[in-house]
DNA sequence: AGCACGCCGACT
DNA sequence: GTCGGCGTGCTC
């Protein structure tokens, strides 16, 4: 008697046995799809291994296979394993991380596969420079003639699809785009696999495209924060690409603007190669107004703007030129609150300050989206009403047509990425003046005489380790936006961040903060592991985090270390309230190992525990 | 995750 | 007496 181990999409370990009914001896292999009965529904599972024994005593049948050749090769089969014991969810949850949605749901895979592999050493390299498609195109053609494939990876889907006409162009041959959720997401998968080797472009989980020989692979922007999977598993595609690229023996290109702390450290450690591309267009004049140190009459009248920032955005206008003004916030007002009582309109699902939007005369939340009317009257003290405070894109874009009432205004957000003014800007557009938030820096080919950037206090001062991070790497994207002249307002005037791009020098960034990040034991040094705890019960939650939270510091764990429990950010999200346990940890491997074994013990009515290891 | 089994409080 | 609350444990 044959039997099947399978783990399925559940966030439950496994393998679970099942025998192999005698005429389906012959037809099912390691890396398969089967239909199985669990625990009375009928579900997909993916057989991981094959045994003439087993120890289970009521053992079940398996109902039906699905494939005729394995969906997962043994190299995929592997990846997805590192992957689980890496991120801390089952085997089955990686591998459907892996797959197109089709087959997840168990729909028949179309295409027979064929393809020899070739194998090379790991090599990682990491691009620093503003031009660097021309360097991807080099390196995909060296993989290219060596027939081997390349997946390129890009932070957005507009990127890729623009990335994708040009390589094809450069190559003379067909190139995959491949995203989650596209309408031939399976077609697509199944061509790739049939090719012998092949180019594929995509986003995020496209680090999982079913290749064959794959030679190289290239994260463009590798510092981006999308590439980081918001869903259990949470993985980050840079991660992902290191195990596969070690799992295929293949090259790792990451390109960026700046380099990520990770990349930064890893090159320390002689791990990682850099090569710089020098840039094309001249480094502007970089200029941060110390907002401690305004004019009396600068700060009693609570403009946006400094005077010596008006006054460049008037000459730049005066001249003709386009001036772009950052500010990292959108809709009117941050906050919306009664001017009677004081109370502060929050969501009522997230517990954040709703946002006012001007276009649409209402309050929203920019978590989850909720939309309501503005109380005509304060709806705690019944007397007051609703005054705005703080500022956000549209309040920058009234006060900006209040100062410069000749001005052409406009908002630039995700939805309208190819204005007309900009996308001919060769011809003297109509607005001169572009209010934005970080989603600019999305835009190509962009080009401006002036850039201001009003707060970035509030993200340089964030509760989040990664805050200079993020901050310094938004200013750089910004830089790229203009070869004349940044101005930045900023309480901080002296931090590192600042003194970087004053300069033109990361490595004072990088170094520093690297200084800081080992001060702190943060990442790169030591992994963050989050444990966060979920649940519709404030009390409830509060009870199991703090019960979770002392026993795990309660136990021996060589290598982790408790830091805190603290309510989640958000707290409360989508009608659930969240709480956190924060801990470091030397080696990722034996921590999730040590936390997938205990929590497992530990379960509460009505609470879901998930982990996020290396949170962004 | 999702579902069944099981042990204590309010009710026809 | 029993209906149903949710706490606990298992899924091959």
């Amino acid at each position: 008697m044959l039997y099947a181990k399978v783990v399925l999409g559940l966030p439950i370990d496994g393998p679970f046995d099942y025998t192999i009914p005698l005429d389906l001896e012959n037809k099912i292999s390691i890396g398969m799809r089967v239909w199985v009965n669990f625990r009375n529904k009928k579900e997909v599972a993916y057989v991981v291994g094959l045994s003439k024994k087993t120890k289970i005593k009521r053992i079940k049948e398996i109902s039906a296979v699905i494939d005729t050749q394995a969906v997962l090769d043994e190299k995929m089969l592997s990846l997805t394993k590192r992957l689980a014991e890496y991120y801390c969810c089952s085997w089955g949850e990686a591998i459907e991380a892996a797959l197109p949605d089709e087959l997840r749901k168990g729909k028949i895979d179309p295409t027979p596969i064929s393809g020899t592999p070739i194998s090379g050493k790991i090599d990682l390299t990491s691009i620093i420079g503003q031009e660097l498609m021309p360097v991807y195109l080099r390196e995909i053609k060296d993989v290219w003639v060596l027939k081997r494939s390349a997946i390129v990876l890009f932070s957005d889907i507009l990127e890729a699809e623009r990335a994708r006409e040009s390589i094809e162009k450069d190559l003379g041959a067909d190139v995959f785009l491949a995203f989650r959720k596209q309408p031939k997401e399976l077609e697509v998968w199944g061509k790739i696999r049939q090719a012998q080797h092949c180019v594929v472009v995509g986003t995020r989980s496209s680090i999982f495209s079913p290749v064959n020989n794959l030679g190289l692979i290239i994260i463009d922007q590798e510092q981006d924060q999308v590439y980081k999977q918001e869903q259990v598993p949470h993985y980050h595609a840079r991660e992902v690409a290191l195990m596969r690229a070690e799992v295929c023996g293949s090259k790792v290109v990451l390109g960026s603007r700046v380099t990520s702390l990770e990349s930064f450290y890893l090159a320390q450690k002689d791990k990682l190669k850099f090569e710089f591309v020098p840039p094309k267009t001249e480094y502007p004049e970089v200029k941060v107004i110390d907002a401690r140190r305004l004019s009396y009459a600068e700060r009693k009248s609570k403009a946006i703007f400094s005077k010596y920032l008006s006054d460049a955005i008037y000459t730049t206008l005066t001249e003709k030129g386009k001036v772009l003004l950052f500010i990292e916030r959108k809709g009117f007002a941050t906050s919306a609150a009664c001017h009677n009582c004081g109370m502060v309109l929050k969501c009522p699902r997230c517990n954040i300050n709703l946002v006012f939007h001007f276009d649409m005369d209402k309050l929203k939340c920019h978590h989850c989206n909720f939309k309501m009317e503005v109380p005509k009257i304060c709806p705690s003290c019944n007397t007051g009403y609703i005054k705005y405070s703080g500022i956000g894109t549209e309040k920058v874009e009234s006060e900006l047509v209040k100062i410069f009432t000749q001005a052409h205004v406009t908002i630039l957000g995700r939805e309208n990425r190819s204005h007309p003014d900009l996308e001919n800007r060769s011809v003297s557009g109509f607005t001169d003046v572009f209010v934005a938030t970080s989603s600019v820096v999305k835009h190509q080919g962009l080009s401006f005489d002036l850039i201001g950037v009003i707060a970035i206090d509030n993200s340089l001062n964030r509760a989040d380790f990664r805050a200079a991070e993020k901050t310094y790497a938004l200013l750089m994207g910004l830089v790229s936006l203009t070869s004349k002249k940044l101005i930045i307002q900023s309480v901080n005037a002296n931090h590192h961040c600042f003194q970087a791009l004053i300069k033109n020098d990361p490595q004072i960034f990088l170094k520093e903060e690297l200084k800081q990040r080992k001060q702190l034991s943060f990442a790169p040094y030591r992994h963050i592991i989050l444990v966060k705890i979920r649940g519709k019960n404030l009390e409830k939650v509060k009870k199991a985090s703090l019960d979770l939270f002392e026993k795990l510091s309660g136990l021996k764990a060589s290598s982790l270390k408790m830091l805190s429990l603290n309510p989640g950010q958000p707290a409360k999200l989508r009608e659930n309230f969240y709480y956190q346990v924060l801990m470091t940890a030397s080696s990722v491997g034996k921590a999730s190992h040590f936390l997938k074994l205990h929590l497992k013990k530990w379960h509460y009515s009505g609470i879901i525990v998930t982990v996020d290891v290396d949170p962004i």
